[in-house]
RNA sequence: GGCGGCAUAGCCAAGUGGUAAGGCAGAGGUCUGCAAAACCUUUAUUCCCCAGUUCAAAUCUGGGUGCCGCCUCCA
């Protein structure tokens, strides 16, 4: 049974589809105005584990998320190197798409743009306006928060309390100072469309709305994004949407929201100029590296970054890493029908039930993943039992032991790049050369030449390990 | 000021009433020509502090301290 914590009601509760066996799911994309930092990884690396639990629990996932590659942040850079807002947002939707693919982050079904989706935009607005949740001045539109009585219901504010606290410059004309823009009347040098109410643009809040109801309907499973979004962000899309459709409802049944990663317990943003790009990182760590880090962490809970941090988890990933290597050796040598591997299997399924229970629970990754060390533990046991000649190959328990593996590990999503392509075959038989040189000179006891190859192997950054069963490489 | 979250070993991190998962780092041992990898053993009488409820609390209640986020563009 899953449950997950709901923002909208600030607890945890049991998920019920929409429609039985599918999932639909928004998800808000980036700004495309500079290559996307960790912080922004993260949201699409959590989205991405849901939907393929989802998808290993058999459910059919439909996913949107937009890119709102019309934005103040877009047209400014676009100013600064003197090319066209497009030019900016098309470079970096890209930059967006190359490292959410080496970071094996699966697709959307749709990725809708702001730019393709303005006629749907101004007839949203104009229902609201013809509803009464929505006025004109001086061809800007605003959303009245104070016509939607459940403003706040999201974040847990009451208007009084914002108004105290509010900081934004006030624009006297607005009936409400939390009255947020649904259009914006454009300026001299900005990207403009036509509208009833003169050339201008959409706000931000307005595009989330227009979308997931184009694509997902009035109502639709989760919403997902960063926690800073909640207010004013999510807070507005249920007000338009909601005040649109008529149905208080209506839109996302369950809000999921991840937190931030950190920076010296810091939150990482581009505002405050503390960020890593996932480009960079990927320079120094490989991507599976990243995409661990990220999920051996609760996605509500504050995650700090450091080389530390990935030092840490290119350990921890080298030991499953090294254990499904055993695995699949074990699963190569000769099988049998004896009971050896009885503890490996029982161990097996238990950790798939254990593994599973934790995606149940809020998709908690991080005690998931600890089935993964626990079965790998169990593996490298018999591994070395079987190489010391103590046991034996127990077919069912391998066969099980590696399904399990690989079905966890294609969850969390990583040792995806294991099967060894065509590309590979020239390396490995050079490898297999190579080992076989050194061999010959170990049975002769030329231990000076078996270690120069080791060492310079090493140096080259592919490392040999000597086991009872042979010799394997890895890089 | 308003709203929300967090505080568990050297570090990271699970755990919402039943007697502290998992990982990293460290120490000792096994294996090895030497390594590496792997395995075994070991590392929190205790979960920020104080009080309370209970047979039983890291978990619930009250108070306190510290940190973070949102309230302004932000994943």
């Amino acid at each position: 049974m899953l449950k997950v914590y709901n923002t909208l009601t600030k607890q945890k509760e049991i998920f019920k589809p929409l429609k039985e066996n599918e999932v639909s799911i928004y998800v808000c994309g980036v700004t495309p105005y500079n290559h996307p930092h960790i912080g922004n990884a993260r949201p699409f690396v959590t989205w991405d584990v849901i939907k393929r639990y989802f998808t290993h629990l058999g459910y059919k996932v439909k996913h949107i998320q937009n890119f709102t590659d019309v934005d103040d942040k877009i047209i400014r850079t676009a100013n600064q190197e003197n090319v066209s807002w497009s030019d900016i947002s098309t470079r970096y939707i890209n930059s967006y798409f190359e490292v959410m693919d080496k970071l094996h982050v699966k697709h959307a079904d749709v990725y809708p743009k702001v730019s393709q989706t303005i006629p749907e935009i101004i007839e949203m607005i104009a229902g609201l306006i013809d509803k009464g949740y929505a006025y004109e001045l001086n061809g800007d539109v605003y959303f009245s928060v104070e016509k939607f009585e459940d403003y706040g219901k999201l974040s847990g504010r009451k208007l009084e309390d914002m108004m105290a606290g509010a900081r934004i410059e006030v624009n006297e004309s607005k009936h409400n100072h939390m009255d947020f823009a649904l259009w914006k009347a454009a300026k001299p040098g900005e990207p403009f469309w036509q509208s009833p109410w003169g050339n201008g643009r959409p706000g931000w809040h307005i595009e989330c709305s227009t979308m997931s109801l184009k694509y997902l309907g009035k109502t639709f499973d989760f919403h997902g994004g960063g926690s800073d979004l909640i207010f004013p962000h999510h807070e507005n899309e249920i007000a338009q949407s909601q005040a649109y459709c008529g149905d208080n409802n209506s839109f996302a049944r369950y809000w999921l929201h991840n937190g931030f990663i950190t920076i010296n317990q810091e939150k990482m943003s581009k505002s405050l100029g503390n960020f890593f790009t996932v480009k960079e990182i990927l320079d120094k760590y490989p991507a599976e590296v990243l995409r661990f880090f990220i999920v051996s962490t609760h996605y509500r809970s504050p995650l700090d970054f450091s080389d530390a941090r990935l030092d840490e988890a290119t350990s921890s990933l080298s030991r499953l890493k090294n254990a499904l290597e055993n695995l699949k050796e074990l699963a190569k040598m000769p099988q049998n029908n004896s009971e050896d591997g009885k503890t490996l299997l029982d161990t097996a399924q238990n950790c798939k039930q254990n593994f599973f229970d934790a995606m149940d629970d809020d998709f908690n990754t991080a005690l998931a993943i600890a089935n993964m060390f626990d079965l790998a533990k169990e593996v490298n046991i018999y591994y070395n039992e079987i190489t010391a000649g103590k046991a034996t190959c127990d077919q069912k328990a391998i066969n099980v032991a590696l399904d399990v593996f690989k079905e966890m590990a294609d969850i969390i999503g990583v040792f995806e790049d294991d099967d060894n392509s065509a590309d590979d075959a020239l390396l490995d038989n050079l490898m297999n050369l190579i080992i076989d040189i050194r061999q010959n000179a170990r049975k002769q006891k030329d231990w000076a030449t078996a270690d120069k190859i080791r060492d310079e192997l090493k140096n080259i950054g592919i490392t040999l390990e000597d086991s009872p069963t042979g010799v394997r490489w890895k890089k």
